[in-house]
DNA sequence: GTGAACCTTATAGCACACTATAAGGTTGTA
DNA sequence: TACAACCTTATAGTGTGCTATAAGGTTCAC
């Protein structure tokens, strides 16, 4: 498939797809006589995990490994041990404080519902010490 | 307190707490008579709030808003319903994918340790479809 | 065969969140 | 009183992750 076709499978942008490439997160891909780039199925899988690792929090450059790693690019195991501790780590923070920010908008939200502004609202102090 | 004592006891830095003054997150504090920022404890208790918010994926644009929730800012409540409601969709979603990630990422850990390169790591296979 | 809709590279610009540098004023201690 | 270590404003630069624009080549339906 061309570059289009894949942005469109794999919900990005062709321009985003070609900077991707430059980084180093997609290889170079195959191409035609005409020199369009050609991409398999594959490739969509690679977006859509680019994409899900981007949501999480990773950088391109974390992806980068990531996606070396899964390349099976020969790394020592002690090496991707420490970077995935260091980023379990910080997935697991992460996850804390996503938990308490939940628990905070929830009851802000359904507190909230039959006040007319905010000064009424209690939940707003404690968003500030949670 | 001066700025450099709060940024220590913030773990900021004087220039980063300038920079959120100007853009509004940080409330424009009293001054000595040499026109030295005086703060006070409540100025931690904002920046740690910040820096949690951040680390939780807010952008400072969100944080200026949620603060100014909390410093009751007269807003309709239909209003902040709405961002409360939007900003915990794509909370719940961060966590769902860092769990998939957390998952991942300790198997990788825990069934890596006594490999010698990743060649033979089979976790790594999935961390590309999760 | 021509026009729209694709593709190519190259380069510039943007938003965000700092971070560094310059040039100067203030404070506290030896 | 000299000097380090703070503070001030203003401005410029950095890294990340795109996004837009230019200038041109290719494909395909009509």
């Amino acid at each position: 498939m061309t570059i289009g076709v894949l942005a469109q499978k794999s919900e990005t942008d062709a321009q985003t797809i070609r900077y991707y490439e430059r980084l180093g997160l997609m290889s170079n891909p195959e191409r035609t006589e005409s020199n369009y780039r050609l991409y398999n199925e594959s490739a969509v899988f690679r977006l859509r995990f680019i994409k899900r690792a981007k949501e999480t929090g990773f950088s391109l450059n974390d992806i980068k490994i990531l996606l070396g790693m899964a390349d099976g690019k020969v790394r020592r195991c002690k090496e991707v041990r420490e970077f995935a501790t260091t980023r379990l780590d910080k997935i697991q923070t992460q996850i804390r404080n996503l938990r308490s920010m939940e628990r905070t908008l929830s009851n802000l939200v359904s507190q909230c519902v039959n006040l007319k502004t905010l000064k009424d609202c209690p939940i707003l102090d404690e968003l500030i010490k949670a």
